[in-house]
DNA sequence: GCGTCGGCTTGACAAATATCAAGAAATCAG
DNA sequence: CTGATTTCTTGATATTTGTCAAGCCGACGC
């Protein structure tokens, strides 16, 4: 489980002992490509830090399917609003590929803040972070065109352009696919 | 400070006797129309809640202006990404009107969770909260056309278009003012 | 009351993006 | 390896949205 223990401890800072205590509440969990990790609706009553694979995390939308956000090796992956305040989960979570993971459950999840003093507050400052990155991306869609998107992002993330199927990167950045393909043409390969 | 008092322990439960701890650390901060809370590239080291007036919240990209959103009374305003991890701020906050704060420093509010055992798992909430409502806005941008973004927005935001200049609406829909002309006369008025 | 200014609207047009349909390429199962 | 299926690309076209320019309207200072 070093890899889990190595982002936590890198993360948050946390002591060597402490970070033992939280790691053993991680149970590990594989899935095959296509098996879902959550489905709408239903609860979501864990947190999962990726070891190897990939998740999209999406919704039907009437008859279409909306990407939100593909995760990866090194990341957690929950729903958060399903988590934190048990609401029915919105998005569907599917593994696009096989994945290992270390999942902790919402009971052991909710115990940390217990085992360890400053866990509120570093937890705090995870999400805080990651706030600021939706922030950035609500911006990105304020700001840019689609052709500017699409370059930001793959200049961020050229390693999932062969991992995943490119429709789900397009809708993720709000396009279509055939944007998307003209996008990607007019783009030196 | 009654409102201010109202809404923490509406939204966080806290006792009373916690409350008047906390809302003793906000002091009241006034603010002329037009007048700065904030400008891109400072430090924001104050959270506050307003009482009464509408903030806008923008950056300068290249020559235009784009808003990233208007808060108004009842609601807290800051820069978290700057409060929290003391970056530059990334956001110019700009009263739109006369505008009534209670304002805390952040020494002051970071000193909250030493008073306070539950502070940080509440505060982590709230966070959570935002990051949820952020994750609805991306989805609308992925989703929805600038006509249905309109609607959405209008539906559950109706007070606000008479308060503000409604070229700052548009760009926080991620429109142009004639965009957003258009589609406001197709729609009943 | 009058001019100025900011903000909104409108029209004509251009550019970006979506849609639909077909076919090519890649991937997968057996 | 081969056929089936999924994914990607391409073209033709429609729709949405942006740009530019002009005019209008209401608020405000004087």
């Amino acid at each position: 489980m070093s890899e889990l223990e190595t982002y936590i401890q890198s993360y948050f800072g946390i002591e060597q002992k402490e970070m033992a205590t939280i790691a053993a509440l991680f149970k590990p969990e594989d899935l095959k490509k296509g098996d879902y990790y959550l489905k709408t609706g239903k609860l979501c009553n864990k947190l999962s830090f990726i070891k190897s694979g990939l998740l999209r995390i999406y919704v039907k939308d009437e008859n279409k399917e909306v990407t939100q956000w593909i995760s990866t090796a090194g990341y957690f992956v929950t729903d958060l609003s399903s988590l934190v305040f048990q609401n029915p989960a919105r998005w569907t979570i599917q593994a696009l590929s096989d994945v290992e993971l270390y999942t902790i459950s919402r009971n052991d999840y909710n115990r940390i803040g217990k085992l360890i003093p400053d866990w509120h507050q570093l937890e705090k400052l995870f999400i805080a972070k990651c706030f600021t990155m939706l922030e950035d991306r609500i911006f990105s869609h304020l700001s840019m065109s689609a052709e500017e998107r699409y370059a930001f992002f793959f200049e961020h993330n050229k390693e999932l352009f062969n991992q995943v199927p490119l429709q789900y990167i397009a809708s993720m950045l709000g396009m279509t696919p055939e944007t998307f393909s003209r996008i990607r043409k007019k783009t030196i390969r």
